[in-house]
DNA sequence: TGTTCATGCTAAATCGTTATAGCTCGTACG
DNA sequence: CGTACGAGCTATAACGATTTAGCATGAACA
């Protein structure tokens, strides 16, 4: 049951495979086919319904059109979406993506990348794992089309599409401050992974820029790995060792997820006794009641330049660098609301 | 920069490419390669890093190690984790995942089954949409390893793997009459698909045999393709024209999502003055507060069973089919409780 | 008549593998 | 001495496209 080929058009069309291969690369006028000749042979093409064999063509010409999209969890909200769009764009432009998940461990990073290089992808976008510098390295100087996403490598200058993390958190701090809130926390993880601790400097810009106070006690580090058990009960102990206080950021979703917990767990109720504002958007803060205000990625956005930028590079080998900051939004939602003045 | 081949092997070798292919294919035993030679380019080809051309074995063997993987929506929490897990046990074999969502739409399936045959993927696991039946029927001709997953055809015996929808409900339905409650309404899509058929029906079975009725006005029947306003506000009118309901049973967890919002617009307490149930797990059940009850799809199982029949396919094309029905898990959590008996 | 040139097409090489068919030894056997 | 056989390897033809170089043909022109 194979497929038509090019050489069984040639034959019903009576002329030979390059003139069929000129003619559906619209090349024909440039090879000066014959409108009637080349009339033929599309007629034919549609009628035999011809499709290219793409691995025929890719040993020739090198590419696959195909694009590898390696992400931390294509489980994960934020990814599943840019993932969604990314190979909605990319089709577009006829490229269909391979993905993986790296759950951010750089050894399975190092699996992603060399089973996308074995399968001759066109180029990548990339969310780098801690320490993966090397490997993007490498791919960089072998002028492979690549750009990263959600975080950059600050040692090695390269395409990238992000967030723009700073701004986003410093808009929460400020947001909170406005709504008269006093006594502010914030809880991150250990990582330190660039856009964590822009969303950390960010925060702790505007709390300074408002000469507001935001001591180390007041500042939560949970460990990377940590199970959600472990989470929940350190940020329920460490809400609890801190009375008064009446609004927490998370630097991230899923740790904003866990607050929610945790903050249920001590019975307080959220935007009443206590408000959070979480970076990164979730079903769940939409959802949930009451609603969880949040910075939100601008996922389309994202995708769209990440795919713009890699075609891009895919199209024209200039080297000149893309580097794409997008701001983030404030969807502000109940669970942070305007405080009465209470005197401390 | 081009690669290594097998030729830069074979002339550093000092031996011709066919050896070094029968060699790296692990024939050198049945083709009589002595052992020093076989070592020879063991080495060779580890200390080159010699990685085979995929296109070219691909155009070779008729082959591509990739498979499709239409899902309907891959930023859907249920697809997302479906997808993850498929990539990995998929990654075991050597083969990588191509995928697409097709958002339930009859044209961006054609699309997608367009361009997988395009890229000649070497086998399939689909999501059909509504009347994808002729696609589906044109692949089985065709002898493409294929598995359908969520529903099935049920004009077209195929392989699948599925979660057991009748079950599901049926348990979901007993689980409400044996906490005590007796005024049971039922929420669904007016989609036609099998799953959602499957659920409705096996509801229903379980309540008759109960002797608990579900007479038409307990169920309500959303249009497919409503707005989030639309339904919550459907649901709501529903609910309010039915006093002295006291539980509710959502057919998949989008509906449940909105029948949370509807039950909160009208002042009511889940888990107090109505039970919510729903198939399909969610975040936001687990994280809700009263946490919603539900009835679970075997996520990994799911994954590793369609890998699982569809490396079968690939490998001996017996034509026996395969469908896997898996059993459903109920979540029992706090918007459902034991019901103090009430006289009617 | 012979050269030049544009027009309209094609032969053949190539990409990197795999697979079929067979070649060249040396040895053993009658 | 001839030949049959097995061991160990290789030449070559695919797979289906792209691409380079170039072959006919006829018209134009000197």
């Amino acid at each position: 049951m194979k497929g038509i080929s090019i050489k069984d058009i040639a034959k019903q069309a009576g002329v030979s495979p390059t003139t069929v291969s000129f003619v559906l690369n619209g090349k024909a006028k440039e090879k000066r086919i014959s409108d009637q000749v080349s009339k033929k042979i599309l007629k034919l093409a549609a009628k035999l319904k011809y499709k290219p064999n793409q691995l025929a063509r890719g040993l020739r010409t090198g590419k696959t059109k195909t694009i590898g999209l390696i992400v931390e969890d294509i489980a994960n909200h934020f990814f599943a979406n840019v993932a969604k769009i990314v190979e909605e764009e990319a089709d577009k432009f006829g490229y269909k993506v391979l993905y993986g998940s790296t759950e951010d461990n750089l050894v399975k990073a190092r699996g992603l990348l060399e089973v996308l290089e074995y399968r001759q992808v066109d180029g990548y976008i990339i969310t780098p794992t801690p320490n993966l510098d090397k490997e993007i390295e490498v791919l960089k100087n072998s002028r492979k089309p690549m750009v990263l996403m959600d975080r950059y490598l600050p040692q090695i200058p390269t395409n990238y599409v992000m967030v723009n993390n700073f701004q986003g958190a410093y808009d929460a701090a400020e947001y909170l401050l406005e709504l008269g809130y006093q006594k502010i926390a914030l809880v991150t993880t250990t990582s330190e992974q660039i856009q964590m601790k822009e969303r950390f400097n960010g925060f702790t810009a505007a709390m300074k820029a408002h000469r507001a106070s935001l001591p180390r006690k007041m500042c939560k580090k949970i460990p990377f790995g940590a199970t959600n058990e472990e989470a929940v009960s350190q940020i329920t102990e460490f809400i609890k060792g801190l009375p008064g206080l009446d609004a927490i950021f998370f630097t991230t979703n899923y740790l904003g997820i866990y607050g929610i917990e945790s903050v249920k767990e001590l019975g307080m109720k959220i935007g009443e006794d206590v408000a959070l504002i979480s970076f990164d958007d979730h079903d769940l803060f939409r959802l949930h009641t009451p609603g969880i205000t949040c910075v939100a990625q601008p996922i389309h956005d994202i995708a769209r330049n990440l795919i713009q930028v890699l075609m891009n590079e895919l199209n024209q080998h200039n080297n000149q660098i893309n580097q794409v900051v997008l701001p983030a939004t404030l969807v502000k939602r109940e669970s942070c609301r305007k405080k009465a003045k209470t005197v401390a």
